[in-house]
DNA sequence: ACGCTCCCTG
């Protein structure tokens, strides 16, 4: 044997060799015994010219020759030998089905495992682990459940492989009684075995019975791996508890598991979900080798978690890196350009997304129709979600919501209602949304409805963000009274919640419900100090100054400072912003001359200013110049200025407008002809024509 | 031959 397979090797590298016909035989048949003794592919296409060479037309031999380039997974050179057998001999079957699979084709793997069948070949150990993966991959329950009828029909499932392949197929296809079910009837069990079942109940949420398998397999001698590892750390991402996770990272690094790509991004991500970024970072900081999905788990754990400057300049060094982004890496960072209103670069990724291919990705249109809606693009953001196939509700809840913070609550409702008709259940975050709309546009009795049927309906029971909405619209109508019993039938409403109603009291003017909301507040939330600006600015608009400096006097002992007012503006890829009363603007007189001008026609057009809302102890003529400084004012003037006539005005401010300039901006829209949209901290206002569309709850 | 990680909505 070993002097045959020496001859044959010798042909095999070189080309020129001559052999006999006989020698040739032999040497075949030896390699049928053992075709592993190919060891490459030109080895491999040297044997098919010596089978052509000699006997082209054995059966026999073209399917070794099958079987040789399977084991290389050239699936042409296959199916090309494949096709001229007229009845393939179980090898070529065989050969065929797993150079399918190993080629990804599952599909065509099935279906010359089906002819197999038909054929009258008999299949055995070494395919049918391929045909489970691919019924695992296909999710064909049916079939897998047949293959599996036919391996214990052959005596097949006592084969290691084989069951290992079963249980996988069955926990992918969320069987797991049957899946605990072969894994308790196999007689040998190897660390795949242990570590397939177990992460076959991680991922379908049987947590605690993944957990007890990882105990248990100590008792059989088996120690926890890469792949346990990383099948259970997301248990502890979605049960936020950093200190079994840590415990892991410190297992991890007993066992110098640290350098595993897999490991490492399930620990980046761990962290993230429990809200220790830093550590996460530090993670992904030392791993060496990163791929795709390490810089998509340290992105989507800044994102998440907030920090969307340092998740764009991860993505940034990701593509300086040479790291080609996928799908996911979009979905990632899509959000952190929706939170920072950094419509420009949403654009530039948009076209980028749609250079890859990606345009189609449901992840990736509900993060645009998101981040379009959230930069002031509502009709873009439409546009965008009436190309999705087959939306899913986070891609409804996105536009829901885009309509909601824009003011359009009969679409909000109407959409939401569609999406149930196309039998998609509503969740927290959707409901979230609807309450939001019917928030926005003062529809009290629709949104008390939605809000008392949400846990008959829907099944879910109302959170925070449910009554924070329901606050939101009882102030925003001024019922601060209903609003009050509401919060309080709340076992522990938040300091947020309470904040709410306060700001509604300083719209409404109502001092002394204000005093007694910000004594709740303080006493939940000692630092909260929207919460002490807020109060400081009823009292002063109530003209008790004293107070109003008490209030200020108490957050500079404190330490704490306000961030001051401003709004900006984006021109020509630039950002301009402008803070009250700040002169450093290059264009700072022309502005001032643009509002004067705008000024005098707005009081043609009959505006008065409303100075009640200037909340300093000055004589009125200073209240009304005041006014003018505001931020937003001058963002628009100076989008007015440096803009073609009729092109829309977009202006984000951080705080509420204020009523006065709500006025104002009415009136501009109309003398200057332009469609003007600002967003505030909680919502845009679509100015046009001399109205809003806020219909004045703001 | 069979097993593992990341992504969207408030």
């Amino acid at each position: 044997m070993a002097s045959t397979l020496g001859v044959l090797e010798a042909l095999l590298r070189n080309p020129g060799a001559i052999a006999t016909k006989l020698e040739v035989k032999q040497l075949l048949k030896a390699l049928l015994k053992r075709p592993g003794a190919i060891t490459s592919a030109s080895e491999a296409k040297q044997l098919h010219a010596q089978i052509l060479k000699h006997n082209p037309s054995s059966p026999l031999y073209t399917s070794t020759a099958i079987c040789v380039y399977s084991n290389f997974k050239l699936l042409n050179q296959s199916l090309l030998l494949f096709k001229t057998l007229q009845s393939p001999p179980s090898l070529a079957y065989k050969s065929i089905i797993k150079c399918y699979a190993v080629n990804g084709r599952f599909v065509e793997s099935l279906a010359s495992f089906v002819d197999m069948r038909a054929s009258g070949n008999t299949p055995d150990h070494s395919v049918f682990p391929s045909v489970l993966k691919a019924c695992a991959f296909l999710l064909d329950l049916r079939l897998g459940e047949a293959v599996h009828g036919c391996i214990i029909r052959l005596g097949m499932d006592v084969h290691l492989i084989t069951g290992n392949a079963l249980i996988n197929m069955y926990a992918k296809l969320q069987s797991l009684a049957e899946s605990e079910k072969v894994f308790e009837t196999m007689t040998t069990r190897d660390i795949i075995s242990w570590n397939t079942v177990i992460a076959g109940n991680a991922q379908n949420g049987l947590h605690e019975d993944a957990l007890a398998m990882v105990r248990e397999m100590g008792g059989a001698g088996l120690k926890p791996d890469i792949f346990t590892l990383s099948a259970i750390l997301p248990i502890f991402a979605q049960y936020v508890d950093v200190d079994k996770g840590r415990e892991i990272h410190g297992y991890v690094i007993r066992y110098g598991f640290d350098k595993d790509l897999y490991v490492a991004s399930s620990l980046i991500n761990m962290y993230s979900r429990c809200a220790r970024v830093e550590d996460s970072i530090r993670v992904f900081k030392i791993t060496r080798q990163r791929d795709t999905i390490s810089w998509n788990s340290v992105i989507a754990g800044c994102v998440q978690n907030g920090m969307f400057d340092e998740g764009l300049r991860l993505f940034r060094q990701m593509l300086k890196d040479n790291v080609i982004p996928g799908s996911v890496s979009f979905s990632s960072i899509m959000p952190a350009c929706a939170h920072l209103t950094t419509l420009n670069l949403g654009k530039q990724l948009h076209g980028y997304i749609m250079r890859c291919g990606f345009d189609d990705n449901v992840f990736i249109s509900s993060s645009l129709v998101d981040m379009y809606a959230k930069c002031g693009h509502i009709r873009t953001a439409g546009w965008i979600f009436g190309g999705i196939k087959g939306r899913d509700m986070v891609s409804w809840t996105a536009m829901i919501m885009g309509c909601a913070l824009h003011g359009y609550a009969e679409d909000a409702i109407s959409l939401f209602e569609q999406m149930k008709l196309e039998g998609i259940r509503p969740n927290h975050v959707a409901i979230t949304a609807i309450l939001t709309a019917c928030s926005h546009a003062g529809m009290i009795d629709e949104g008390r409805r939605y809000f008392d049927r949400m846990t008959e309906e829907y099944g879910i029971r109302p959170g925070l963000e449910h009554y924070a909405a329901m606050a939101d619209l009882y102030s925003r109508k001024g019922k601060l009274n209903d609003a009050y019993q509401l919060i309080s039938t709340m076992t522990t409403p938040t300091g947020t919640i309470w904040s709410l109603l306060l700001s509604a009291c300083r719209v409404h003017k109502n001092v002394d419900l204000a005093e007694k909301v910000a004594s709740k507040i303080f006493e939940v939330d000692p630092e909260n100090i929207g919460a002490r600006v807020l109060l400081s600015n009823i009292y002063a608009n109530d003209g008790r100054w004293k107070e109003a400096a008490k209030v200020r006097m108490t957050m500079r002992n404190m330490g704490i400072r306000k961030n001051p007012a401003c709004s900006w503006i984006e021109v020509k890829n630039k950002i301009h912003t402008f803070i009250a009363d700040d002169k450093s603007h290059p264009l700072h007189d022309e502005i001032n001359i643009a509002l004067c001008e705008l000024q005098e026609k707005m009081e043609l057009a009959g505006y008065v200013a409303d100075t009640s809302e200037v909340l300093h102890d000055v004589d009125d003529e200073q209240k009304k110049y005041l006014l003018y400084g505001h931020s937003e004012r001058r963002a628009i003037a100076f989008g007015i200025m440096s803009t073609p006539a009729g092109t829309t005005i977009r202006v984000i401010k951080n705080i509420r407008i204020c009523v006065d300039c709500h006025t104002a901006i009415k009136l501009i829209s109309k003398i200057v002809g332009r469609e003007i949209v600002v967003r505030d901290n909680s919502r845009f206002h679509h100015f046009r024509d001399g109205e809003c569309s806020c219909g004045e709850y703001w």
